[in-house]
DNA sequence: TAGTTTTAAATGCACATGCATCTTTTTTCA
DNA sequence: TGAAAAAAGATGCATGTGCATTTAAAACTA
């Protein structure tokens, strides 16, 4: 239960922090560029459509890994710039329920094609073939 | 060169930022626990270690791809907490030469049993045998 | 060489984040 | 039931970040 990490382990990880900062950059950068309200609000919309019900804020922090308080005001900002809506829970009064407007549903669509086209430009493109496949699953088991 | 990506690199996309938010989120927080300063000041000490060499704030910018202004400051606290020694560069009056001092030598000495023992729980030990080697690969190519 | 452009680095300012704490409500369990 | 513990969410405060601008020096270029 104490054994070293190997050299390739290491590399790995130091690999995953600047491929992971290197290509979030990009695609903020372009984002940003293109009009697009930062990346983390198109996670947040993008969970409560694929929930189909309304979601409850701490859903958001555990699926997106964002700390509450950072959650609380990321929901502030989204809320208020029209593409979500926060109502008190029915049955949890501690708690509230997200649901996305119309204008949210209109940004996922209006935001995809773009940020599909980042992700072939800065992931998919980069990639050998069945590459994408085993990094999946490496990073798969590195959430579990 | 504008195709789409398939499922597999979405997914493989979307991994990736989970996936480096939770484990850098956990070594932060378990180096923080353990006493010891944020991972960034552990990168650029070591920067400057390999390098064998003063170097450039420029450098450590392009090496650990963190915006310039960030860098200035960042180096402005490891100076301020005595890791670091900045002094005017002799053929570039521009700029400024870093050296680790004798603390920055020993930050990383006594950081890396611990930072060590932190990517062999969070990255090492998850991974399946020979999983490092194409998870290294690939995110390799994401940097290119 | 003079004038322009580019580069290195710092900084002011607005905004985001992390952390601890607080309030309210729910859950647990004696 | 009733008290203690745990959970949801907001918020104050200090700190970090992003962005644009500024200063100074170096590199080009005509």
């Amino acid at each position: 239960m104490n054994d070293l990490p190997d050299e390739t382990t290491i590399l790995a990880w130091a690999r995953l922090v600047l491929a992971a900062r290197s290509v979030l950059g990009a695609v903020e950068a372009d984002l940003k560029a293109a009009g697009f309200p930062p990346l983390g609000w198109y996670d947040v919309a993008l969970e409560v459509r694929r929930a189909g019900r309304a979601m409850r804020p701490v859903e958001i922090e555990e699926q997106l890994l964002i700390p509450q308080s950072n959650v609380s005001r990321l929901l502030d900002r989204m809320v208020a710039a029209g593409y979500l809506s926060r109502q008190p829970c029915a049955d949890d009064r501690r708690g509230f329920e997200l649901n996305l407007t119309l204008a949210g549903h209109d940004l996922l669509a209006k935001m995809w094609p773009t940020y599909r086209d980042l992700i072939q430009r800065h992931v998919g493109g980069k990639l050998q073939p069945g590459e994408a496949e085993t990094l999946a699953a490496a990073l798969g088991r590195l959430l579990d």
